[in-house]
Order: C-alpha cells, then structure tokens, then sequence
DNA sequence: TGTACATCAGTGAACGCGCGTTCACTGATGTAC
DNA sequence: TGTACATCAGTGAACGCGCGTTCACTGATGTAC
C-alpha cells in the first residue's frame, strides 16, 4: 500500500475509534455532532468529508466492526462452553465478562443503540442481532446434550434468549465499571453469582424440557 | 383547584405527554430539544421554563409517570399470574402484550433511555429497576409454589431474569408495530409463541431447581 | 356586587453560540517521461 | 535519477440555521376591600 493510502485508512480509523469513545462516554450516537467528532480525532471538521458521505455512514461502518468483534466474542466463548463438556458455567461466564471487560465499547455502542435514536443503527442492530441468533440456534442444533429440544422453534427460543440475556448481562458488568471503585469488587461478585443462577435456571430448564406438543397442559407453576 | 391552576396544570402534562410522544418516534431524550418540544406542544419556547427548569427536571418527571405506569402494569399481572394457579402461561403473556399494545410510549421511553445517552436518566432507570426486582422478589418469596427455591440470592436472581426478559419482550412486541402491515400478524404470532417457550424454559428450570449449596458439581448440560 | 391592584402563564424580540456544509486553498505524495 | 504535472488528505474562512436563554411585555385570573 502507498504511503498516502496507508496515512488515510489510519485516520480513517482514528476517525471510527473516536466515534467509539465518544459513544462510550455515554453519549448516544444521534448526539455525536461532526465537530465534536472532529476535535476528538483532531482534525478540522471537514477533513471528515474526506472519509464518510455522513454521520450515518460513518455509523454503519462503526456498527460493521463492532457486530464482528461481538459475534466473535460470542462465538469464540459458545464454541468453548458448548463443546467442551468440563467447562464449568461459572468458568465460562467469568471468560464472558473477561472479554467484555477487555474491550467494553463494542458492547456499549451495540447495546446503548440497539433501542437507541437513531433509526438505521436500530435495524442494523436488529438484523446483527438475527444473524447472531440464526448462528446459535445452528450450533445448538448439533448438540447431543439438547436432543430433548429439537423443534427449531424451541431452539430459536432458546437461542434468542442467550443472546438477550448475554446483552444485558454484558450491559450490568460494564455498568460496575461506573461505580465507586471502593464497592465495586463486591458489586462484581455479586454480579457474577447473579448470572451464574440465571444460566443455571435456564440449564435446568433445558435439561427437562418437554417439546411443546407435550406441555400444552401443565404450564403454571402451580399446576404441575 | 383554582381555574389558572387548573389549566396550568394542564399545560404541565401537555408538555409532559408531548415529550413522550416525541420520544416514542425514536427520538432519543438527550436528542430532543426545547424548542422542538414547545412546538410539539404548540406553546412559545420560553413558556417551557414557567414549568421545568430544564429539560432534566423534565425528563426526571416523565420518568416518575412512566416507571409509575410500568410497575403497575407488571404487578397486575404478576399477581393474576402467580396467584392464580389457572392462569395459563399463554393468556399471562398474552395480556401482558395487550397490555404494552395499548400503551407502548412508556416502554418505549423506560426502554430506549435505560442505556440511552442522558446519564441522569440512565441512573434513574437502574434505580426503578431495582425496585421493581426488589418488589418481584418479595412477591415471589410468598409463594408456595417456589419452595425449592428459597433462598434469597437464587430468587433475586429468578426476578432480576424476569424484569429484564419482560422489557426485552415488550420492546420486541412493540417493534413489530413498526413493521409494514401486511407480515406484522404473522410476526406477532411468532413473537408471542416464542415468549411462551422462554418463558416456559425459565418455569422448568424453577421446577427443577437446588438450591446453591447442591448444585455445585452438576452444572454443566454434558455433565448430568 | 364593583373596583383597584397583584399575580403569573404565556408572548415575542433579541442575543450569542455551535452546528453542518460549501468552497478555494495548500503542500506532501504519486506518476509519467 | 530528475523534472513537470496530477492527485488528494487535510486546511481555514465563510454561510445560514436552530439552539437555549434573557428580558420586558400582555392580558386573563385571583384577591382585598
């Protein structure tokens, strides 16, 4: 690559990392104004031209690279915790928040836009979020260990719920980082052991899961 | 009431109802601006400040009447759900997406601005959520149904799923209102029988739960 | 009941400011010969 | 290798616009007597 290409895509780039942190503060995306921007990254405000039509565009290209980094944490942490029958859920959910620890901003812009202001980000959210539920649901679909759920119906279920859930637990361990830092070991211990119940009621639901042919009588509770 | 108070009164709400409004079109609070907002109301912008000082005093308001609004739907019918041992888990969930339907701005405000871009707005949310998890909690406390699962952490963590799986629902309900017509019945259809199977693998999974100290060794779907 | 004054929700002009966008430009890098 | 020209990422001035906020005001409603 030229050295003037080369030059570009880096401020390219420094452009998207500081949309990225600009969303990480807090800010929701639709609030981001092109000079705000510009001061961040440190460059006049229409140097930006040069990079992105928009706003718009430069969001769905910062939705590009956060949707590949979050479905490769997710498939990376699936892969691991479905295929390896010694994984202990704690393990894995520790691995989880490890990761999303790591690099929160991707999670914070996906989650902070998913039901956010600006109405491209939201169905691009929503349609990464299909993909990532179409993905899981595949791979659930090969393990020996739910073949007492086989109806698609019930594994898209299952999967979209995972993904739900590992947005919003993602959302409430980033949420600790906000807090005093003298409460936040317990805080993170407490957050743990919560997520860790909450993927162990799900575990167990599946474990004695019935297709939905034979539960259509007994669903309360109180019922069964 | 006096009538100045009266109609100042309604002013008040007005302004009040025309921030919702704007916020239910997929505005995000942060994004919204006064002078848009009084022309939503069709009042002067400077008639705005006889009632808020700012457009956080008002946000702080439209969050207490829309948590209001909130808790109450879901205590209703949580406590025709739980304590009626006839209630079907289908009719539940089908009156809780009625329910939203007839209603939505509040969701829709509670939803979008939890991990939207107002920092104010976004503790205030955390604030009510917990309450809310905190009311479930004790409800869930009292019933004989969930003897298996009595111990505080195990049902904290049953609430917390509970609140959180409840508003990712009513905001999946609601975002298919914004679908075009013709497909937006057989998506509601999905969406509902969907809500039934996760709801009914968390019920299975209460069903079946141990409490904390048994459950250490077997918590893996391979190894049981 | 009638009058004189006080209150105050809503008005409209004015302000300074940050915004997105345009445009002509600069000067380093790339290309052709 | 050296020269002459082309490209183009980044610059800086300028624009019109909507914004939040101030201020003096209006006129209907409330209050005191």
């Amino acid at each position: 690559m030229s050295l003037r290409e080369e030059r570009k895509q880096k401020s390219h780039q420094a452009i998207l990392d500081a949309a990225l942190r600009l969303s990480s503060r807090g800010r929701a995306f639709s609030n981001i104004s092109l000079r705000e921007l510009s001061r961040e990254v440190e460059l006049v405000p229409t140097a930006l031209y040069r990079h992105f039509k928009d706003m718009q565009q430069l969001g769905i290209e910062l939705l590009d690279q956060t949707s590949l980094h979050i479905k490769s944490v997710l498939n990376q942490l699936g892969q691991a915790y479905f295929y390896q029958a010694n994984t202990r859920t704690s393990t894995a959910i520790e691995l989880f928040f490890q990761a999303v620890e790591s690099h929160p901003e991707p999670w914070l812009f996906f989650i902070s836009e998913r039901w956010g202001g600006s109405d491209f980000l939201r169905s691009g959210i929503e349609r990464e979020v299909h993909f990532l539920v179409e993905d899981l649901m595949h791979e659930l679909e090969k393990m020996q260990s739910l073949q007492q759920m086989n109806a698609p119906q019930d594994l898209r279920g299952l999967a979209q719920i995972l993904i739900d859930l590992s947005l919003t637990w993602a959302m409430r361990w980033i949420s600790i980082q906000r807090l005093p830092e003298d409460i936040r070991h317990s805080h993170r211990e407490a957050c743990k052991a919560q997520t860790i119940i909450q993927m162990q009621l799900l575990l167990r639901g599946i474990l004695h899961w019935q297709s939905s042919s034979q539960r259509t009588i007994a669903d309360h509770p109180d019922s069964v």
